[in-house]
DNA sequence: GTCAAACTACGAGGGACTTCGTACAATGGG
DNA sequence: CCCATTGTACGAAGTCCCTCGTAGTTTGAC
């Protein structure tokens, strides 16, 4: 079909909007946070400890709706997204919510954990 | 007779249902936490450390936006609210949240002053 | 009894959110 | 070049959420 032209595209791969250390707002944090979905994947980014594919997260959702909870997460300052080829990885923006919310980051996964200890086979 | 007072059309003692602790869900909490009026709400009442009344919290919005939100926050088991004549009073649920979530709620209220501190005329 | 104060219930409007399906673009390997 | 893999865009359906106005209830004071 029609190849569409896009601007500037030849050598920028593919690159993605962050919001910077003082655009992200802890209300918008905690929304993002407050999903279960997300939640879990912030989890398992924090046990990661690494930068993981977008596909290496298995969630009960579509695809669509996984892209859906990255670009929220993404948006909401709580991780950094880089492309590598044709995956997507993602890491927690451990450095930029620690000097923000001191403790917050910590106290949430800690929380989370805590629940998830005491609500075995539940989500 | 009736077993158990529900709050509509209750008899003389109006009492409130909140959950047990261990009702309590992170997501819940953070999801309460997350709307700009309620965090509002609870900062208010974590500053004055003691039980306030429904009134006593200037909101900008209309009474029975302040009465949605304070029901948000007790459902949520962030608040325990008491009738005492015709006031209601609101007091932190820190105990609880404290033993469910140790160090979120001061991380977030040390976050929402911080980021005050940040914005002085409230955006 | 009457009245004001404080809060609630109910419903409505408008917007935001979660989820999905389908179709499409970018990358790297055979 | 062809194609599988990976993720995106777009729209739609259904639900939930925030806000309000109006009418009503409970309480305590006069």
């Amino acid at each position: 079909m029609t190849p569409v032209p896009r601007a500037s595209a030849a050598t920028s791969p593919r690159e993605l909007a962050h919001p910077a250390r003082d655009e992200i707002r802890l209300e918008g944090v905690l929304h993002a946070l407050s999903d279960p979905m997300r939640l879990r994947v912030v989890r398992e980014l924090a046990a990661a400890d690494a930068e993981v594919a977008c596909s290496h997260v298995e969630l009960p959702v579509t695809k669509s709706t996984c892209t859906h909870h990255f670009r929220v997460l993404r948006e909401a300052g709580v991780i950094r997204q880089t492309y590598r080829g044709t995956a997507k990885m993602n890491g927690l923006r451990r450095d930029d919510l620690d000097a923000l919310f001191p403790g917050l980051l910590d106290a949430v996964l800690a929380a989370a954990g805590a629940q998830a200890a005491r609500r075995p086979t539940g989500s």
